[in-house]
DNA sequence: TTGTGAAAGTTATAACTTTCACAAATTGAA
DNA sequence: TTCAATTTGTGAAAGTTATAACTTTCACAA
């Protein structure tokens, strides 16, 4: 079957495909090289039908009562995604949440590369984060230009959020992961901008208990 | 209006309510006392109708001719989230991301509070991040009980990740939130977990700028 | 080579969500 | 006091998504 290109893929599809990715990553470290709907299903705690259509929308991928290879599987969903290509990333704000990021082995394995930083504080300028150097904010822009960034990830205190943001060129920026607390609408100049509020999931666990669902992820 | 008792609350309208929670508080720190739900839904994202519809099924918060009150609406949403009183949490890993996570001023805001870390590091153990003292794992266990911890926060390396959940006491914790690599099914010995994956927007977002969409957050 | 079991792929339907459109209510100005 | 301008709250319709049930295909063993 062919690679859809012609049905709408709905956003939630697409969250569901890096759950997939995450889960299939998992059970291949721990050495399976096959895996099942039913199995993925239970691991990210859905349906087994809906990871079947998922995964058949984009093509068939799984074999007739065997399941789903491993590492094709990864492949072809790293190749949906857009991940099966190295993507340089650059970093806004160095500080602890900044470091983590930098250092998250999440990103490196799906090709995600921090390859600068960028602070005001003279302290932090100079050093190196992993593989990232730590470089004056004033740098960002022609940094930016320069190696033609597309993606910034954004953790600077929120007060200097806003300013940031408005002053990146969305000739080459396309997206922007915001990690501060100021919440941006969806696009901002063309870039898409996705926050992220780490407290989030804690307020559902809190709305969870409080009301003893039984539901979760 | 009666708040809602009835009726299912899906998870979806919950993660939209934080949002409001989150986009309110901004506004109210910029000075504003009330927003209209076209206000909310733009700055969120969204439809109007929709804000209207989520804040509606739990109350009439809104005036007619006037939208909602800042401070009223922030204290209601609390309010059905369970935000309202304080809760204390620990962390299990003290390493870079637990450190971030512990000095995010976004827990704060929503009344969580970290009162503990643990790491099997000795040279951290003793120090203090925050407010929270580092101890020893071991301790760990003896110390939910004492305090009767509800809420774990998980930071340490993916390997480990298991082994700390399978040791937890259902008895007393009730949520866990997994910043590790490893994915847990949404319920483990009765205890609500949740997956954070620090990469997933970013893989988001890769999708997003590979296939030229329009839509985000 | 054939039969069997297992699990993917697919379809139809049920359940849920969002949107639209409008009545009701409130404020503030004339 | 009345009128115009707003904006909430809500019922009905449209649209979307998830689920269950079914059909097909594959691998393996006899």
């Amino acid at each position: 079957m062919e690679l859809n290109t012609t049905t709408k893929i709905s956003e939630a599809v697409i969250r569901r495909l890096t759950d997939y990715l995450r889960c299939i990553r998992c059970a291949g470290e721990a050495g399976r090289d096959m895996l099942t709907s039913l199995e993925i299903s239970e691991r990210c705690g859905l349906n087994a039908s809906i990871v079947r259509k998922d995964l058949a929308q984009f093509g068939a991928y799984g074999v007739k009562g065997m399941g789903y290879n491993v590492r094709d599987l990864t492949r072809q969903i790293n190749k949906i995604l857009g991940l099966d290509k190295l993507k340089d990333v650059v970093l806004v704000g160095a500080g602890h949440l900044g470091t983590a990021i930098i250092r998250y082995p999440g990103f490196a394995d799906v090709n995600f590369n921090f390859i600068a930083a960028f602070d005001t504080d003279p302290e932090k300028i100079g050093k190196t984060i992993g593989y990232a150097k730590v470089y004056p904010l004033e740098e960002l822009k022609p940094f930016i230009r320069k190696h033609a960034i597309q993606i910034v990830v954004l953790t600077v205190p929120s007060s200097e959020a806003q300013a940031i943001v408005n002053d990146l060129d969305p000739g080459y920026v396309k997206g922007v992961l915001n990690f501060t607390a100021v919440i941006f609408p969806p696009k901002q100049n063309n870039m898409f901008v996705h926050n992220i509020d780490l407290a989030k999931e804690l307020e559902v666990i809190s709305y969870c208990m409080k009301n003893c669902l039984s539901q979760g992820s």
